[in-house]
DNA sequence: GCAAAAGTGTTACGCTTACACCCATGG
DNA sequence: CCATGGGTGTAAGCGTAACACTTTTGC
């Protein structure tokens, strides 16, 4: 990188600066529904209105800091998925004063979820096809984030942050049924799955669902990533 | 949208804020080969280096009125293709002051561009693949936006917006290899083209490349948009 | 023993790929 | 007349999609 050769002119010093916020889209599979994390804000403005989880981004750190901050501040997980969805900065997006937020989408396995913070901050999962109204612009943020997350899930294996560590065949389809809003047929789904080899059985059932059970897998990340160095297109089915 | 019931708190006026730039990565494609354009600094710092084109973000503007406001008057097009590609806001990413980037790509038809602004700018298309060295951290937002233009070029059709509003399929298919950097065979490119029945052929013949001319086609916008909201997935080749 | 979910194979079709020659024209 | 790029069809193989029955076990 080249280095800066003369100092800062005063035109740096001159130009107007904005107040920059980060809004987390938390997404959660319960195994059932797909849900999303909002908090009641108890501070005005807009106290007792739903919101996002957020927070302005300061001086010392990035986005991304700041953003792992407000997810550990509220759920307690760390080493989550994590990703930009775009930037909001319309002027008038916020009446309280010029604000420009960057949106971020993050999915988090529900059954990691430190509970205990979720009676201090009051935040609570809502079902995606009964959201409450969320202050701002947060309702077209998360309109946003769930085209994206149907987007990416089409050529990118992160539907496994949703599930537990070790999940099951059946598990895996209702969570893609849930995404995608259509349904699969079980036995092209498990083997077109299967046929990519990414998935490592286990000698254990799940048998919570079932009387019959169901065996474990866990998602191979490194033969992931190896294979994707190479090439290799991640996708369960024809677009 | 919920209306804030109450006044702002101080928290509001404590915020840190930051200043907040737009950066364009500015495709073009002459015919050959994909460029980049980038100009050469006349104030400090960094004066003499070169840069993407950007300025910062006015309190009275939003991000993408600041990106094509710079567009506008280093190449006098409006109109153009632009997307959002990512935030740039590591803490140390500029030496001269604390500044987060927007950055955002732009694909425009060299055919239409300003070349009269284009000197008193100082700005010169560059070819990809022998870049200069660029100042901060631009040289990553290049290659992290030519990631996304491949991305985005498999199922969307924005190779289209790097061309004349009038095309050749020969002309087309280089931009596709050029962006790929992979080989079409010719009679497939052209098939899998006209089978999606998105472009109009036109009466008409470009002479410039060979002495049998090519047919001219148009790309079939209203078309495509309406295909795309009932499902359709633009595709020229298998992933 | 029965209800409820898990697990298993085969076939037809469509899309993708590979491949070689004639056409039109300007010089 | 020849060099150059433009334009055309067919066949093989692969991946996708459709489809119905058996297995296991807790109650």
């Amino acid at each position: 990188m080249l280095q800066n050769p003369n100092p800062a002119p005063a035109y740096y010093q001159q130009a107007e600066t904005l107040l920059v916020a980060v809004d987390c889209i938390i997404f959660g599979f319960d195994g059932e529904k797909l849900k999303l994390l909002v908090f009641k804000r108890k501070l005005n403005p807009f106290a007792g209105a739903y919101s996002l989880i957020g927070s302005f981004v300061h001086p010392s750190e990035s986005t991304t800091d700041a953003a792992r901050r407000v997810l550990f501040d509220f759920t307690g997980l760390q080493d989550i998925f994590l990703e930009e969805l775009h930037v909001y900065s319309e002027v008038d997006r916020d009446p309280g004063a010029r604000c420009i937020s960057i949106a971020k989408y993050a999915l988090i396995r529900v059954t990691d979820y430190h509970k205990a913070l979720s009676d201090h901050y009051d935040t609570e999962w809502v079902a995606l096809d009964s959201l409450p109204e969320l202050v701002l612009d947060h309702n077209r943020m998360v309109a946003d984030a769930l085209q994206r997350l149907k987007q990416k899930a089409q050529f990118y294996p992160i539907g496994f942050e949703l599930l537990p560590k070790k999940f099951t065949i059946p598990m895996l389809q209702r969570l893609y049924e849930e995404i995608f809003e259509r349904s699969f047929d079980a036995r092209n789904f498990r083997k077109k799955l299967l046929s990519l080899t990414l998935v490592k059985p286990l000698p254990e059932k799940d048998r919570t669902t079932s009387k019959k059970g169901s065996f474990l897998y866990r998602f191979d990340y490194k033969k992931y990533e190896r294979l994707s160095k190479k090439g290799f297109q991640f996708s369960l089915f024809k677009i």
